[in-house]
DNA sequence: GACAAAGTACGAAATCTTTCGTTGACAAGT
DNA sequence: ACTTGTCAACGAAAGATTTCGTACTTTGTC
């Protein structure tokens, strides 16, 4: 049940959260080798930012060792659909339905997605009658 | 045939170019009394806001009348691809078909919208054999 | 022509984000 | 115990965005 966070995150921290989502509890540099390696800024700078995070709540962290690690204190679909909702608002006017098509229109996708897609339109249209 | 904009635009940018998309050119006073009376802000901030978005070229004028008439530089479909593929970078993992499902099953969809949907998979596979 | 209304331009403050240097604590090996 | 390496904490600078006050210009009205 992750706490709704009423501040859109930056793209720097979502770039942390997406770490942290994808490879699970690290240290700040765990974090740092990987991700800014490509960033190329400092240990420090992340390190600031995840404590800066770590006030804000978007991260918990486990302090028992000298290290701390780090785990994001928002869930990964909550985000998703948070930031989804803030774009369907923001450009595409309210309207979902519009971003999707676009989506699919501009994105590749393979047969088996498509497939799938097909799976969902299903099982939301068995669901309106 | 919009110049893309190296930089994201921000979101109060987004909210001005939306406007403009929406009602047309029009003029500063225009755009401060239906967007910003909900925001709050004073007039001179929304006229500073333009300027610095045509400067950064995200707008046009017109300065022929002794109003400024501005109108959005940059399309709105383009604009709305840059910041979806954004989001399915950051936040989806590259994954365009995970986004489309979540923005299915957390927005609402009419019957209608899904009926559309479903053709338009069936043209994307067509397309794929 | 003087006055008021509404506009542009400009500068600067306020705020937020990003970056890093420095300091002090802790741990490991010698 | 001493040195070396790693870490957290902190402060502060740099950068970007947002906000507004003030000054100047233009337009129309009396």
């Amino acid at each position: 049940m992750a706490d709704r966070p009423h501040t859109k995150p930056t793209d720097a921290e979502i770039a942390i959260l997406q770490f942290l989502w994808q490879n699970g509890p690290s240290t700040v540099r765990q974090v740092q080798d990987t991700l800014h390696g490509q960033r190329g800024t400092g240990y420090t700078t992340t390190l600031k930012l995840m404590q800066i995070m770590f006030e804000k709540q978007l991260l918990k962290r486990d302090e028992s060792q000298r290290s701390h690690v780090y785990s994001p204190a928002i869930s990964q679909t909550r985000t998703q659909d948070d930031l989804l909702h803030r774009l369907v608002d923001q450009v595409f006017a309210g309207s979902a339905h519009q971003l999707v098509l676009r989506a699919l229109s501009s994105g590749a996708a393979t047969a088996e997605e498509l497939a799938e897609l097909r799976q969902m339109l299903d099982r939301l249209e068995g669901e309106q009658s």
